[in-house]
DNA sequence: TTGATAGCGAACAACTTGTTCTGTATTCAG
DNA sequence: CTGAATACAGAACAAGTTGTTCGCTATCAA
């Protein structure tokens, strides 16, 4: 890809980003991503077709992201499998890699969860395989536990953070242990 | 209150409320619901300041009668108080008072998602009282009861509540019974 | 070096928002 | 029943936003 595309494309989303976690997703105007990136309107244009579609591709990245990693952590990690993707994850977030946490904090995360949410119930499936109870349908049971995972960040997050890693993933795992098989 | 100003106002609440079953709210221009509320725009800027007022408005109208009748059931139901408030919940969702699963499973669920939730989350408090378990923060606890009770919502509303009341229940109650003391 | 292309900047039409004005119709109190 | 208060309609308005088009320049890759 042209150099010149990659880095617009980058500032773009740098700026974008910047501004989402500081201002409404629905407040923020084009120009304003035009300034803060420092981008011509033809630019923008001609890398997205809207706002809406910026925040798409964004979302793919940064969420894409996440799940790889976590699943990356899955495959070398040895032992208790369920039990330390979550916690790395959790950790993972800690350090705010690419500014996710801003992002999950911010005003808007009710744009961001419904990613998140998907993502999760991608590792649920892949993390816990077959050693989900069965009386209780398998979709409903991977979507509760996909929500419940998402719930106990909304929780650490509006508790500003101040539980540890250990703490947060062991009051998921809590909530959650009783459903398996 | 004068007469004019109420029918207005319900005008107003039944075209938006129309619109958004069918529509994006952030596609929804104030002249749309000019036109189907049948209003002048003076007339409807004299009764909310903005589009977001309004919204706001009509959740906590929709959201907070949703409860009030959810609350109104536990206290008349001499029985098994958990079980069938959430039950009861689930019945008179299905009913569509008032348009409100129209909007919980349209595109715009995640706007009301979260004052569907706020309100669950008083339900919890008041029907499982102090019969949480306590190895864990009950904040946490109650909150993950409710995000639990939205996700069966959403689950049930994504298979088409082709389940009954009585399955979809019984489900919430699977997942969260290992909580009580 | 050179042809291709990414980017810039300004201008543009179309649309949306929220306000202001004037005149009419309805309501409610006395 | 009457009259003052007020809710409403309709039109016009400025300001801001969106997405497109144009001509021109700077950069890249072969």
């Amino acid at each position: 890809m042209d150099r010149r595309q990659k880095k617009t494309r980058e500032a773009i989303f740098r700026a974008f980003t910047g501004l989402l976690s500081k201002k409404d997703y629905h407040q923020i105007t084009v120009q304003d991503i035009l300034d803060a990136a420092d981008v011509g309107r033809t630019t923008f244009y001609a890398h997205f077709e809207t706002k809406e579609y910026l925040l798409r591709d964004l979302c793919a990245d940064l969420f894409g992201h996440v799940t790889d990693t976590a699943l990356g952590q899955v495959s070398c990690a040895c032992g208790d499998a369920a039990d330390s993707v979550f916690l790395h994850l959790v950790r993972h977030l800690r350090q705010n890699d690419r500014g996710v946490l801003d992002l999950l904090s911010s005003e808007n995360d009710g744009l961001f969860l419904d990613y998140f949410r998907g993502e999760v119930c991608r590792l649920v499936e892949v993390t816990y395989g077959d050693r989900l109870q069965t009386d209780l349908p398998r979709d409903y049971l991977v979507q509760h536990i996909a929500a419940a995972f998402v719930q106990t960040v909304r929780w650490w997050l509006a508790g500003e953070c101040t539980r540890t890693p250990e703490e947060v993933t062991a009051c998921f795992l809590a909530v959650t242990e009783p459903l398996l098989a």
